[in-house]
DNA sequence: CCCTCGTTCGGTACCCAGTACCGTAGCGCG
DNA sequence: CGCGCTACGGTACTGGGTACCGAACGAGGG
C-alpha cells in the first residue's frame, strides 16, 4: 500500500502526475482530443500504467467519486437511526463540502462536463448512484414508494442547484443557499393536517438562521395561527 | 424517402431485421458478449449497414427515443399557454402511452438495462433530456428555479416510478396509477398560504404539537445550541 | 553474497466500437 | 442506352480498454 491517504510531500505519485498531465491536455487540446497515449507520455509513463492508475480516461475527471460515495452511505448507517429526511441532507451536505473544497478543480470539471456529451452522462449517473442510495435509506421508514422516491430526487435535486450555481460563479455561500434549499425541500414534504392526536412537537430546524429568539418567536407566531390541535 | 412511418407489409426493412437478430443475440450471448459484427451477420447484411441504420450499437435498444423526445418537446409547445404543471404531465403521459404501447418489446429493454450498466447509463442520460424540456418550459411561468427543478424532476419520477411498475408487471392500469402519480405530485406543490416576507430562516412545523410558547422556546434553545456555522 | 518472492512498471498484441472513404450494384428517368 | 442518385459492402484506420509477459527493483533470508 504506497498511497495511504492524504500525501502533501513532494515527491508526487504516478496518479498526481497522470491526472495533470490530463487536465493540462483537456485544456489545450479538449477532452475528445487528447489520447490516453498522450496523457501517458506527458506524465512519463506508459499507457498501462495509466489504466492501472485510473479504470478508465473519464475516471480521471471524476475520481473520488467512490469513496464519497462510500462516506455517504456510512454517514447514512449511521444516523439511520433518525427517520428523517434531515439525515439525507446532512449526508448530501458531504458530497456539497467536497466539491466545495476542490475548488478550482470542480470548476474546471464542471467546464469540461458541460462540453463533453460523453463526461455529462457519466456524471448524471452518479448522481444516480446517490439517489439509489438515499432512496432505499428512505425506502427503511417510508412505505410510500412514490414518496420516497420523490423525496430522494428531491434533496439531489436541491443540491444539483445549488452546487451549479457555485460552480456558476454566482454563489457566495453555497452552504447558505443549501440550507435554503433544503428547507424549500423539507417545506414541500411537510405533512399538512393529518393531525392523529399524538402529542408531542415535532419541530425541524434548518440551518440559515437569523436571530434565535427572532426565530422562535415566528415559530410561536405560526403555531398560534395555524388551525387549533385536535 | 424509402421508409415513410408505418410499415405493416410484409418486406421488413433492414432496420427491422437488425433489431431482430440484435434482440436474438442478447438474449443468447447477452450484450457485451454480443458484437456488432455478429448482428450484422445474423441479418444478412453488412457492418457498415449497421452503423447507417443505427447510430451506435446501444441505439439498437432505444429505437424511438429522439422522435418521442420532439412529440414531447411539440406538446408542450402547443399548450405553452396553459402554464401549469398538467400540461407537462400530460406531456409525459405520451412517454408513459409509447411504452405501454410496445408492451413485450419495453419489457425486453427493461432487463437488458437493469443488467447492462452502460445501457443503464446511457437510459438514464434520455430522462435527463426529458427533464430538461420539463425544467425549460417550466421556467417559462416559474420564476424560483429550486421550485421549478424539483417540479419537473418530480413529474419524471412520478413516471418512472409507475413505468417501472409497469414493467416488472406490478400493476394493471398504468394509466390510472399514472393518474394518481400525478396528483400525488400536484398535491405536493399546491400552494398553501404563500408565505413570503420571511427572512433566511425556515421553520418547518410538524402538526402534534404542545403549547405554542414551549415550542418556540425549545425552537430557540435548539438553535442557541447549535454551532454557528463557518 | 546470492537467491527468491512480491510488486510495479513498460511493451506488445489483441478486441471491439465507431468513422472515413471508396467502389459498385441497383433503380428510375430522360 | 447512358446518367445520376441512393443504398450497400469492403477496407482501412483511430482510440479506448484488456490480457499477458518480461524486466527492474527492493526486502528479506539463507
Amino acid at each position: 500500500m504506497p498511497t495511504p491517504a492524504g500525501r502533501p510531500s513532494a515527491p508526487t505519485t504516478v496518479r498526481e502526475r497522470l491526472q495533470q498531465a490530463a487536465f493540462a491536455l483537456f485544456d489545450e487540446q479538449g477532452y475528445d482530443g487528447t489520447t490516453v497515449d498522450a496523457i501517458a507520455e506527458r506524465a512519463g509513463v506508459g499507457r498501462t500504467t495509466f489504466f492501472r492508475a485510473f479504470r478508465s480516461k473519464e475516471d480521471v475527471i471524476f475520481p473520488h467519486h467512490d469513496e464519497l460515495l462510500e462516506q455517504v452511505q456510512a454517514r447514512l448507517d449511521a444516523a439511520s437511526s433518525r427517520h428523517s429526511l434531515l439525515a439525507v441532507s446532512e449526508a448530501t451536505r458531504l458530497v456539497l463540502r467536497h466539491y466545495l473544497a476542490e475548488g478550482e478543480l470542480a470548476r474546471r470539471r464542471y467546464e469540461l462536463t458541460r462540453s463533453v456529451p460523453s463526461l455529462r452522462e457519466r456524471e448524471i449517473a452518479g448522481m444516480q448512484q446517490y439517489l439509489r442510495v438515499f432512496r432505499e435509506y428512505i425506502r427503511t421508514w417510508m412505505d410510500d414508494e412514490l414518496r420516497a422516491e420523490l423525496m430522494a430526487g428531491s434533496i439531489v435535486t436541491a443540491h444539483n442547484v445549488v452546487l451549479r450555481r457555485w460552480l456558476r460563479g454566482q454563489s457566495e455561500d453555497a452552504h447558505a443557499d443549501f440550507d435554503a434549499a433544503i428547507a424549500q425541500v423539507l417545506d414541500l414534504f411537510a405533512d399538512r393536517g393529518e393531525r392523529d392526536g399524538r402529542s408531542g412537537a415535532t419541530v425541524v430546524v434548518v440551518p440559515g438562521y437569523d436571530d434565535p429568539s427572532a426565530v422562535a418567536a415566528a415559530v410561536e407566531q405560526a403555531l398560534r395561527e395555524q388551525a387549533p390541535r385536535g
